[in-house]
DNA sequence: AAGTGAACCTGAAGGC
DNA sequence: TGCCTTCAGGTTCACT
């Protein structure tokens, strides 16, 4: 599911019940996700309180007061809710959103907000390609999941000139470059689509082309500010719900209705006067949605 | 270096 | 109705 627009939007919507929360129990319902859960995980949970919750690439970071940093990837088809209240003894005493089955609730975080309330927050993954994991906040940034992330591209580092830097002699296509988290973190296939249309430029150009030959630099910088609007407008708009990405509040986000090329094979390009109709193929493993038209 | 295909796992959708 | 195939927002690894 969750590229980073998704991910930013799920923090936002735990940031307010989970930060500065005691976690007064936590409740693994199965021994691993995508991977075993670390060892004594849910008792190094128990009695600790939530200083921070943060964001790094598609990994949503919930820093802990003994310095540990609980560290969630959403795979696929992650998602969290938050359910407020006392647990009961009943089983399945809360609503499930329309589509989520409570089988596929594998962690439940038993919290004690910073208001006093009780609330439950939940992580509910169909596929299980996420996957949590603890790590220190000291040594955080050379964890082996963390160390050879990429560049963040709502920073301030990230620009035209970077990103000229980053895929100068690269042969890789376009396509291939802005998916490779190690240069920029937390694109995945719906974003990268959008960007490149944005910018008109083709998912199997070259990305060396944004380093060097004719408009190198205009190409860049088309394709920086595609990325930074496209991502700044999909947070803006709570994410896009393909199947069953919600908010933490349960509300939907509306990205997709704004999707120009994703997901739209066949449909006339949105461009003004461009003509053409919007393609699909294969690259990468992935679908690749452009306009043979206007993105050259 | 760069591309492909497969693997991990489940569910939804479409064809027959 | 059921059965079968295909595809899916991610990541990693083996293999050309």
């Amino acid at each position: 599911m969750p590229e980073l627009p998704e991910v930013e939007t799920v923090r936002r919507g735990l940031q307010p019940v989970m930060q500065g929360a005691g976690i007064e129990r936590a409740e693994l319902r199965r021994p691993d996700l995508r991977f075993p859960f670390p060892a004594g995980f849910a008792e190094r949970l128990t009695g600790r309180t939530i200083v921070a919750l943060g964001r790094r690439a598609k990994y949503l970071t919930a820093d802990l007061d003994d310095g540990w940093v609980l560290t969630m990837h959403l795979g696929m088809s992650g998602s969290f809710r938050v359910i407020a209240g006392e647990a009961t003894e009943t089983p399945g005493d809360f609503h499930l959103p329309r589509g989520k089955s409570a089988a596929h609730d594998h962690v439940v975080l038993h919290l004690r907000t910073a208001a006093g309330e009780a609330a439950r927050v939940v992580y509910n993954d169909p596929r299980r390609f996420g996957f949590m994991s603890l790590i220190e906040r000291a040594t955080f940034d050379a964890h082996p999941l963390m160390r050879d992330i990429g560049v963040e591209p709502l920073g301030n580092r990230f620009g035209a000139d970077l990103l000229a830097e980053l895929f100068k002699g690269k042969a890789a296509p376009l396509k291939a470059a802005l998916l490779d988290q190690r240069l920029i973190a937390g694109l995945g296939n719906i974003y990268v689509c959008e960007a490149l249309w944005r910018a008109e430029l083709s998912p199997a150009a070259k990305a060396a082309m944004l380093a060097e030959g004719p408009g190198a630099a205009d190409k860049a910088e088309r394709l920086a500010r595609a990325i930074r609007e496209v991502l700044q407008e999909a947070i803006a708009a709570g994410g896009s719900s393909l199947r069953d990405h919600v908010q933490a509040s349960g509300e939907l986000g509306y990205f997709q209705h704004r999707f120009k090329v994703y997901d739209r094979e066949g449909e006339a390009c949105q461009r003004p006067g461009c003509g053409g109709v919007v393609e699909r193929f294969t690259q990468s493993g992935r679908s690749s949605f452009w306009c043979a038209t206007c993105q050259k």
